[in-house]
DNA sequence: TTTATAGTTCGACATATTTCGAATTATAAA
DNA sequence: TTTATAATTCGAAATATGTCGAACTATAAA
C-alpha cells in the first residue's frame, strides 16, 4: 500500500494547525514533555492544563485558548475538563499519521 | 539526544507552506511518482517541471508560481531552470527533517 | 452563598494570504 | 530576427487569520 491518497482536507488542517508559531509551540510542549539530557519515557501522553500550557508564550488567555482550540479542531491535541482546569495532551496515534505522509512511497 | 529544540521558525516555515490546499497537493505530486498499485521506487528524486505540476489544479499560471516559490522558500522544493521549463523536486532529506519533529523524545 | 480561579466566547481591528490578469523575462524554434 | 512557449513579477481585490479586551461560564474554596 502506498500513501498516494490520504485524505489531503485534514491533512492540510493538520498542517495550517501547526503553521501558527504559537500553536507550534504549544504542540511541541505537548510532544516534549522532557527538558534536553532529562530522562523521560512516557508510557502515557503527557498532559498539560491550558494555563500551564501558554506559560511564557506571552499570549491573552483567549487567545490561548482560540490556538488550543485549533490544535483540538484539527485534530492534533484532546482536551478534557478536570475541575477547575481543561487537561490537554497528544495522542501517539495522530503523530504516526503524519509521519506517513512525509516516507516516499513503498512498492516491492 | 532529544528533538526538544528543533529550529523552530524553519519548522513552521515547512507547516505554513504544506497548509494551502494547492501547495499541499503540490508537494504531494513531487513526492508521489507513482498511481496506486504501479511499481515505482525512485533511486533519484521525481522531477516535474511547473507546468506539469500546475495540471488539473486550475490555478492560474500566476497563481501556480506563487505557490511554488513558497514551497521553495521554505525549504521543501528545489527549483532549477532547464532550457525553456523550470524542474521541480524534493530533497529525500528535507522530509527526514520533518518526520523527525514528530518522533517521541529518545531517551536511554 | 459569596468569592476566587480557570478557561471560553464574542466582536472588533490590524495584518497576512490567496488569487487573478496584465505586463515582463527567459529560452527555443521558425 | 521574429514568434511561440514557459514561467515570473507586480498590483489590486477579496478573504482569512491573529490578537486583544470585555463579558461570560464552570468549578472549587471560603
Amino acid at each position: 500500500m502506498s500513501n498516494y491518497k490520504i485524505n489531503s482536507a485534514l491533512l492540510c488542517e493538520a498542517f495550517k494547525a501547526l503553521s501558527n508559531p504559537h500553536r507550534l509551540a504549544l504542540f511541541n510542549r505537548l510532544l516534549n514533555c522532557c527538558a534536553p539530557g532529562t530522562k523521560c519515557s512516557p508510557a502515557v501522553a503527557v498532559r498539560y492544563c491550558v494555563g500551564e500550557l501558554g506559560e511564557g508564550l506571552d499570549i491573552a488567555p483567549s487567545t490561548l485558548s482560540h490556538h488550543l482550540k485549533e490544535l483540538n479542531r484539527a485534530g492534533l491535541v484532546e482536551m478534557e475538563r478536570k475541575g477547575k482546569n481543561v487537561e490537554c495532551w497528544v495522542e501517539p496515534a495522530k503523530l504516526a499519521k503524519l509521519t506517513t505522509f512525509f516516507k516516499p512511497v513503498q512498492n516491492d
